[in-house]
DNA sequence: GTTGGATACGTTTTT
DNA sequence: CGTATCCAAC
């Protein structure tokens, strides 16, 4: 198909999205209305009309989503006039990597910085925290200061809203607000550490990008790399982004951005739908296309999830229409338990593939990731493959970041979290042995050929791997043969995580640097590690797992959403404030809309909780969801669901009763 | 100073 | 149930 053939089947809205000249545009698109594929047209516009591809700036959420734009513009122009590789295409923070490491030097920072992920972050944080004595119980008062995750959390959230600690602690945080004070301290040390390590966390990437914007000869340096800027998902932007934005393109030419405020998911990371409300008041003369024509799901999913929104406040307006007319209302279900929704799910999903939907192209969404636990129970019970999106536990498994640690430090001296954690990987070191060796290497000017630990072999293992002249290939292998021995020491079952092992050997053979690979990983864990984490064998089939907010952006045939309860759809912690629950409605609204015919909610009447705060584990009997109104179920067949077995089970053969054990289960 | 065992406790979603 | 902290034994 070529280039016309293509424009000729995007809709009027669309064609002229993808046809606007210079002018900043905003596109409002709401579910399912070809927005990458509007996008994607633009893109292969730009290319054809003779812009240069590495003068276009392309910010996606994810690494993936920037592939799938990329592929789809590339096919869109055709294979035989021009080669659509993007060489500027990423998410905000990737991109702010490689500007800050090709500026290095004006902005105060070694060409061999470090990127801290999240569980890096937390532990530099946590040091900190021990050192000013936080973390002892009595240290102050009867509560106990915020654990790391928390701390970086309420951190992160004050950077990007560029607002104050106090606002940040009274808006998201409110249980921690009689910390501020220590809170304060501890992000001032935390800065300093960072600083002395080289090492910059996500926030750090755009708060450097946006200094350098705040420069003007720099600014203007930057900015003039590019003639377009295209933004997708603006909606889940926050205000470091847009100022950044603002600064690369003062007037707003050459701008695009593209989102739906129905679908802002990510205020928790402090991104800010009041991007995409006032960008037409933030740049001048900008052109607004809407995009209400769905394509996606049939009329009847459509008016669902139409009828949730109705009774949502919101500011751009948008009637969805879908071009499928037919289908089946989609179904509101209420099953037992939590055991139950398991087996009526699976029951489904096997229905579903009998009548000749793949498992690929049905998914299971759910609020939090731990809520698909029984559902993953049941199917490897019943050997049906599977991939989870949204919960990255390779990356985080201990050994595997021990590797990756020895490779961090290598590459980046100064790094003293790397250290830390590749220091104690040694017999007899703990935080104090490693301290020594680490201060007297910072004596030596962080020369690796003065490294002195214990172990001579650990010693030379460092030396080789510091050594700039070392070629990557190879170096894992090195890694691990050290390493794998230690396993035993450290860590029960040690086979499977030789395994892991080799498995991140086969994963950095596909990047070019070591720099690279550590970086990559820690920017895009998802995307670098690809689906070789737990997916099952690519070219087979399996169905699809997924948290809603690694949901976004995708669809399937069938979309079947646990848990939808008060509770979990409004999820607990988020009832407090008016603006916390809209959010959960669009959560529950961009679950709803990834399904193109098959929908169906499901509602235990009962679920188990643990970890709950003072109660302890308990039973909880889930009330109906405050989204669900009388308008809402309206667009639903509803119905109740029941475990035959556990009938069959009643009436035949019967279990003899523990009396016993329910005795001393009275006061166990 | 390090290591392992006992004990207390807990706010979801991710670049 | 998993993780962080405390405490006692090397």
């Amino acid at each position: 198909m070529g280039a016309s053939e293509s424009f000729a089947r995007l809709n009027e809205r669309q064609l002229e999205a993808a046809r606007h000249g210079a002018g900043p545009l905003l596109i409002i698109a709401g579910a399912g209305t070809g927005k990458t594929n509007t996008l994607a047209h633009r893109v292969a516009h730009l290319v054809l009309q003779g812009v240069a591809p590495e003068r276009i700036l392309l910010l996606t959420f994810t690494r993936r989503a920037a592939q799938e734009m990329t592929r789809r513009a590339q096919r869109i122009v055709g294979e035989t006039t021009k080669a659509v590789r993007l060489p500027w295409s990423g998410t905000f923070h990737s991109i702010a990597n490689r500007l800050i490491r090709r500026h290095c030097e004006q902005v105060g920072l070694d060409e061999r910085f470090s990127v801290l992920d999240r569980g890096d972050a937390a532990d530099l944080i946590d040091v900190v925290r021990h050192e000013l004595g936080y973390s002892k119980t009595e240290a102050a008062g009867a509560r106990r200061f915020p654990r790391k995750d928390t701390c970086l959390a309420i951190y992160s959230h004050r950077v990007n809203t560029q607002g104050t600690l106090a606002a940040t602690l009274q808006a998201e945080f409110p249980w921690c607000a009689e910390w501020e004070a220590e809170l304060k301290k501890l992000f001032a040390a935390y800065v300093e550490k960072k600083l002395a390590n080289q090492a910059l966390d996500y926030d750090d990437l755009l708060l450097y990008w946006h200094a350098m914007m705040a420069d003007e000869a720099l600014a203007r340096e930057v900015g003039g790399a590019w003639d377009h800027v295209l933004v997708d998902e603006y909606q889940d932007t926050n205000l470091l982004q847009a100022e950044i934005l603002a600064r690369l393109r003062p007037r707003g030419e050459g701008v695009t951005v593209v989102g739906d405020d129905a679908q802002a998911i990510y205020s928790f990371r402090a991104a800010s739908v009041e991007n995409i409300l006032n960008f037409q008041r933030d740049f001048a003369d900008s052109t607004l296309v809407l995009l209400e024509q769905n394509y996606r799901s049939t009329q009847p999913v459509l008016d669902a999830a139409n009828a949730l929104m109705r009774e949502a406040s919101r500011q751009y307006q948008k009637a969805l229409q879908s071009r499928k007319s037919e289908g089946a209302k989609p179904r509101y279900v209420t099953v037992a338990d939590d055991a139950a929704q398991a087996l009526y799910v699976v029951g489904r999903v096997l229905e579903a593939r009998e009548q000749g939907v793949e498992l690929k192209r049905q998914a299971v969404l759910f609020r939090s990731s731990h809520h698909s636990d029984a559902l993953e129970v049941e199917l490897v019970r019943r050997n049906i493959p599977y991939v989870k999106y949204g919960g990255l536990k390779f990356l985080e498994a201990a050994h595997v970041k021990d590797a990756l640690a020895l490779l961090r430090w290598a590459d980046n001296p100064k790094n003293r979290v790397a250290a830390f954690r590749a220091l104690q990987l040694l017999p007899g070191v703990g935080p104090r042995g490693a301290e020594k060796v680490f201060a007297n290497f910072h004596q030596n000017d962080f020369q690796w050929k003065k490294l002195k630990t214990s172990s001579a072999t650990f010693d030379e293992m460092m030396q080789f791997l510091g050594d700039p002249g070392t070629p990557w290939p190879g170096q894992l292998q090195r890694v691990r043969e050290w390493y794998e021995p230690m396993l035993e020491r450290l860590y029960e079952a040690p086979q499977v995580r030789a395994a892991d092992l080799q498995q991140l050997e086969v994963l950095s053979a596909g990047f070019e640097t070591r720099e690279k690979f550590v970086t990559e990983l820690a920017l895009d864990p998802a995307a670098a590690s690809g689906d070789l984490a737990g997916a099952p064998y690519l070219d087979e089939d399996y169905l699809v797992l997924s948290t809603v907010h690694s949901a976004k952006g995708q669809e399937w045939e069938a979309v079947y959403v646990l848990n939808v309860s008060d509770g979990n759809f409004p999820n607990e912690f988020a009832t407090g404030k008016a603006e916390q629950i809209e959010e959960e409605r669009r959560l529950l609204y961009v679950a709803m809309t990834r399904a193109k015919t098959g929908l169906e909610l499901i509602s235990p009447l009962k679920y188990y909780v643990t970890q709950q705060p003072r109660l302890g584990d308990r039973h909880v009997y889930g009330a109906k969801s405050r989204f669900l109104t009388p308008g809402v179920l309206a667009c639903f067949e509803q119905a109740c669901w029941s475990d035959e077995r556990e009938r069959d089970e009643a009436g035949g053969e019967r279990a003899p009763v523990d009396v016993a054990a329910k005795l001393r289960g009275m006061w166990a």
